[in-house]
DNA sequence: CCATCAAAAGCGTGATCTCACTTAAATTTC
DNA sequence: GAAATTTAAGTGAGATCACGCTTTTGATGG
């Protein structure tokens, strides 16, 4: 059935170039969302600087795929608000906050999250509240050794696992969404916490409250604990962005 | 290296086909965006049924475009919610909403939309009022007359312009997300409601009634007053698209 | 040595084509 | 005539190329 010479063409058609290759994409999944997956992990980690400037061809000469599917997930990642379009070039960028967004953010942080933990409390069981405890405990040693990486994976952990237990995932993509627009100043911010907790360990003492904070109320059951625990936490990871945004944009 | 004619093919190659027509793509913006803001439009605006499969030629053919930019228009409206991807061919289709997702809808929209009103309400000044005011009237009129479309329009009107001036606009996206995904189903509420209507026209008389609570509470400025009008309104909407919803799967 | 301008490289955008796959229709077979 | 199979049409996915634009670079003139 495949008439593989195309007999509808005159005859012998060099034509030798499709050769489309299926490459390395496994499963299913196509190439797209493996780019869109891998450059949101990418931007909520940190992994990219604000500002920094990202290449369609750059990505897909990395990826190894072409430039259709890096630019569909690249224009998703826009719509995210994970990057955007700057210039009369429409480079896409890493977007550079403003101190208007962080304060929009972190407000809408503060309705979300705070209500994900009141839904999520009535949830979580005990196998929910081991695995809570683990990745609470790996941020503590982060904080401890300094392990950049390590403290903002299991951050982010730590905060997903419990709106995870309210089994709402649009709530959930909505949340993941606002975290994605804050991952590369995070960054920053828990480096240079990372940096001063060398000279002085109990800057981080903080953070580590309010997480603690949250973690005792997991476990009494009280909602309304956890929801102040969520919110307080927010509130001054959204300081320490804003500072880290101030000494970016002196530098810039 | 610019060779034009591709010196390494034989030689006479008709190749007649580059042939870029800017189209009518007025000012700047690129294709892939005029489509889609059409298509969120028209999604938000209930134009598509839940279950309708768009396809990607015939979207291009529709809007006289090719097929790159609509399917990357898609895949933003897939990333939105607006969009689902179904079945082995990927085929994009109009959600079908769940009842556990309407439900997901109806609180974050309590939370976000109710948050909204109240940094709302500072701001809004006598221009402002003026044309909610306008709003809220043609709304109303639209509801004693049947016209679904005028209706719809201007709900969307009336809300969007208090959430506007509290000047968020990330907030302001994100409750632009949440309509997109109810939009179909509104529209078939509302054509029930007005069908009804007809009939029993005090039906309508909820959703007005919140609507007047609204109303009364930004002239009297009080932000909590205005908070419960906007809450009970999404609540009694949620209602109604849960109404909508089961009589919809019913038929299906 | 610096300013200016032209060439080149790089950017996103959009059109076209092939491919793999699914589904609908038509044909054949029992 | 009904059922199974083959065929045709339609789908999204991905690769490649041409285009217009901006930015960088290199050479030339001052």
């Amino acid at each position: 059935m495949k008439d593989v010479q195309h007999d509808s063409w005159p005859r012998q058609r060099p034509r030798q170039r499709p050769r489309q290759r299926p490459l390395e994409l496994q499963e299913g999944a196509t190439a797209q969302s493996l780019v869109y997956a891998t450059l949101r992990h990418a931007l909520i980690s940190g992994y990219f600087r604000p500002g920094e400037e990202i290449s369609l061809r750059k990505v897909a000469s990395v990826l190894e795929t072409s430039v259709t599917p890096v630019r569909e997930a690249l224009r998703r990642l826009e719509g995210d608000g994970g990057l955007e379009a700057f210039g009369g070039n429409r480079v896409l960028r890493v977007p550079i906050l403003t101190n208007a967004e962080l304060i929009d953010i972190r407000d809408i942080r503060v309705n979300l999250e705070g209500f994900a933990a009141t839904q999520a409390i009535k949830r979580i069981g005990p196998a929910q509240m081991r695995v809570i405890n683990n990745a609470f405990n790996l941020m503590h040693t982060a904080a401890e050794i300094g392990d950049v990486d390590m403290y903002l994976e299991n951050n982010w952990r730590f905060h997903s696992l419990i709106y995870r237990a309210a089994d709402r995932p649009i709530l959930m993509s909505q949340i993941k969404g606002l975290w994605l627009r804050v991952g590369p100043l995070m960054r920053i911010a828990v480096a240079v916490a990372v940096a001063v907790a060398v000279a002085a360990p109990m800057h981080f003492d903080q953070s580590m409250a309010s997480h603690c904070a949250a973690l005792q109320s997991l476990r009494n059951g009280d909602p309304d604990a956890l929801q102040q625990a969520i919110i307080h936490d927010i509130s001054e990871a959204a300081s320490d962005l804003g500072k880290a945004l101030r000494n970016g944009e002196s530098q810039t």
